[in-house]
DNA sequence: AATACGGGGTC
DNA sequence: GACCCAGTATT
């Protein structure tokens, strides 16, 4: 074993945080808390992990659940398509692996979300395996040490994986995986990194050049389009018309205040009718609101609407009248969390 | 290799 | 307001 992998383990030991995922071997427990970090900070995770256990302490019960439950608890955390494909995943497993969890590191990367991060990870955290898994913390770290040239993104991501595979310590897969995750998230972080706090000044080059700010190596990006709604809230007493997002694509699948693109209110009542069939009514204007993903943002403007005659919604499963008090059943993103919250106020 | 896909914390 | 985060799927 290299002299930095000894020492990171050493660190690893000391200073690791006390984590729910870290209490358990199960690799149900591990996969979950790994899908759940993909592009998501820990104290985020935190509270919906222990909800999620809670509700699916097992593939099981995952599985034999509504799509829809599983979108609720869900809600907020982003990245949907994450939790369909957990859902799909454990339905897979229990269908067709006999409900056992696949135990090698090509079968778990086979699983619907699971990509050559996530199978690493819990190949080697929870089997022990000694498969690499190189996420964003690890990419830093193992640039730093050895002051890799960013050539492309393909090229330096192998190499990493290969140093990575190159010095496992037998018996400490899993540790020595989460060590170098560790030490990303809390001292080799992206900007001013505590050198003063890290056991590994003594083997990193970058260190030893002060070129550390050369790492990660930032790729421009180009910025959001954005895109102007007009989103109506229908009411019919007591009762909201929610609409159903479609299954793929954007916020798939999560329930919504309907709408339609455009920025004038003489737009939203034809368009409407054009896109979805319904006759509307517009009142008046209720609230302006502004959402920000991360490759497009939201302007909208929202206005309280009735239906006009008598409209039958037989034929739009994808439509509901929903009780004011029943909003909170259905699994709504976070883009109308603030119109929601106008509605309770009012 | 580039883009779609959320949301929130941070400086 | 820009940057970034325990990435994956699709093209």
């Amino acid at each position: 074993m290299q002299p930095w992998a000894e020492i990171l383990l050493g660190w690893y030991e000391e200073e690791k945080r006390d984590l729910p995922w870290r209490r358990s071997r199960d690799p149900y427990a591990i996969w979950i808390s790994e899908i759940m970090l993909q592009q998501t900070r820990v104290e985020t995770v935190r509270e919906y992990y222990h909800r999620w256990m809670t509700r699916f302490p097992d593939i099981r019960s995952l599985a034999e659940a509504d799509l829809d439950m599983v979108l609720k608890l869900w809600e907020g955390l982003g990245y949907y398509s994450r939790a369909r494909n957990l859902h799909k995943a454990a339905r897979l497993i229990t269908d067709e692996m006999g409900g056992i969890f696949p135990t090698s590191y090509k079968q778990i990367l086979a699983l619907p979300g699971v990509g050559p991060y996530t199978a690493g990870a819990v190949a080697s955290i929870a089997f022990g395996l000694p498969v690499p898994a190189v996420d964003g913390n690890v990419l830093r770290v193992m640039s730093r040490i050895f002051a890799l040239p960013e050539i492309d993104q393909t090229s330096v991501q192998t190499a990493i994986k290969q140093l990575v595979a190159d010095h496992f310590p037998p018996g400490r897969e899993g540790d020595y995986t989460q060590a170098l995750m560790e030490l990303g998230a809390l001292v080799c972080v992206p900007r001013r990194p505590l050198c003063d706090c890290c056991p590994l000044t003594g083997q990193c080059q970058a260190y030893e050049q002060n070129t550390q700010s050369l790492w990660p190596v930032i790729r421009e990006k180009k910025p959001g389009k954005e895109i102007k709604r007009l989103v109506v809230v229908i009411k019919r007493g007591d009762e909201i018309l929610m609409h159903q997002r479609p299954a793929t694509g954007l916020l798939a699948g999560l329930w919504e205040f309907p709408g339609v693109e455009g920025s004038l209110k003489k737009e939203l009542a034809p368009k409407f009718t054009d896109e979805y069939g319904l006759q509307l009514k517009v009142g008046k204007h209720l609230v302006d609101a502004i959402h920000v993903f991360t490759h497009l943002q939201w302007d909208m403007k929202v206005y309280e609407a009735t239906l006009a005659g008598d409209d039958e919604l037989g034929g739009k499963p994808d439509f509901r009248w929903i009780r004011l008090k029943e909003l909170e059943q259905l699994a709504i993103p976070t883009a109308f969390r603030r119109i929601r919250q106008v509605l309770f106020t009012n």
